[in-house]
DNA sequence: CCCTGTCAAGTCACG
DNA sequence: CGTGACTTGACAGGG
């Protein structure tokens, strides 16, 4: 079990997520932002190690407009160096990672535009772990998409999308249990006919659930994980009673955390904190796992 | 320098 | 049919 967070850093002075306007696009604004970015996800990894924050998100704003017809520099060369820097550190460190693209991402649009440029998105995704010469233990995570009224011919579309995609994103694609449209029973049903492997939003589980405990859950989605796949990876977060639905609480519960590692202690996972104060509260869930056997430290 | 409207992309709920 | 939420900050242009 390794303890990580999504993307950004709120202790460093160091942003890996900038970016900036369409407008004002040009390859020397580019090479800028990504150098900046780079360096920035390097800085946060040592952070991590030194924290014994082993899982990460590396943020989709890695290399802005990568997927935008806009973009025609050749970025992959141009700093193949930098990646293979940190792929190895990552290596090395045995730092398990994941990408999750945004809303904009779906391959079961009946738009075959939208398709199109989801596919693009999700290339690049996958050609950022490869640069960096991850295994397929690094994953990108998506929602199954829209219901576009049909929920039954949405899934088909998706199965059929996911067969058409390029090995090297299918190879790493992963999905998740959204907390509106598609449950965790969903994402089974596509993993049983694609063998997709299911991540396990624990918050949006609860959420939206056909009546599994969250134990029930992790044992289901765990079993979905072949062996390269790497363990089953959680988004956890946990929702304060007054807050509004489905937003993602300020700060660590630690009692909450604890009692959820407590029920599901014959599964081992990583698990990513979808909290907004970030490294913060890792930092608080590091301090209540430290003692379960299946934490794994910084070498 | 400071203020603030706006930002690549899609879907869905709501009025 | 149009707008805001999702998530949220910060870019960038105007004063």
């Amino acid at each position: 079990m390794k303890i990580g967070y999504p993307c950004i850093n709120l202790s460093l002075d160091c942003k890996g997520d900038r970016t900036f306007r369409l407008k004002s696009y040009s390859e020397e604004r580019l090479v800028e932002i990504v150098d900046n970015n780079l360096n920035c996800l390097f800085e946060i990894l040592r952070f991590n190690v030194a924290h014994n924050l082993l899982f990460f998100r590396i943020t989709s704003d890695l290399v802005p407009f990568a997927s935008h017809p806009i973009c025609k520099f050749d970025w992959q060369s141009h700093f193949h160096n930098k990646f293979q820097e940190i792929g190895n550190y990552i290596r090395t460190n045995d730092i398990r990672i994941s990408m999750h693209p945004d809303q904009f991402t779906l391959i079961n649009s009946p738009d075959k535009g939208v398709f199109e440029r989801s596919l693009q998105e999700l290339i690049y995704h996958a050609h950022v772990l490869d640069l960096m010469e991850l295994n397929t233990s690094a994953k990108i995570q998506l929602h199954i998409g829209g219901v576009y009224k049909d929920k039954i011919t949405s899934i088909n579309i998706f199965v059929e999308r996911f067969n058409e995609l390029p090995d090297l994103v299918s190879k790493r694609l992963v999905i998740e249990n959204d907390d509106r449209s598609y449950t965790l029973q969903d994402c089974l049903e596509v993993s049983s006919i694609t063998d997709i492997p299911i991540l396990l939003d624990s918050f949006h589980h609860e959420v939206k659930n056909s009546g599994e405990s969250q134990a029930e859950a992790v044992s289901l989605a765990s079993s979905t994980w072949r062996q390269e796949d790497g363990i089953l990876m959680i988004d956890y977060s946990y929702q304060p009673g007054d807050g509004r639905r489905g937003a993602h609480s300020y700060t660590m519960n630690v009692d909450h955390f604890t009692q959820f590692l407590d029920i599901t202690k014959s599964y081992d996972f990583d698990i990513m904190l979808e909290i907004k104060d970030k490294e913060k509260s890792s930092l608080k869930a590091v301090e209540a796992a430290k003692d379960d056997k299946r934490f794994v430290m910084a070498i």
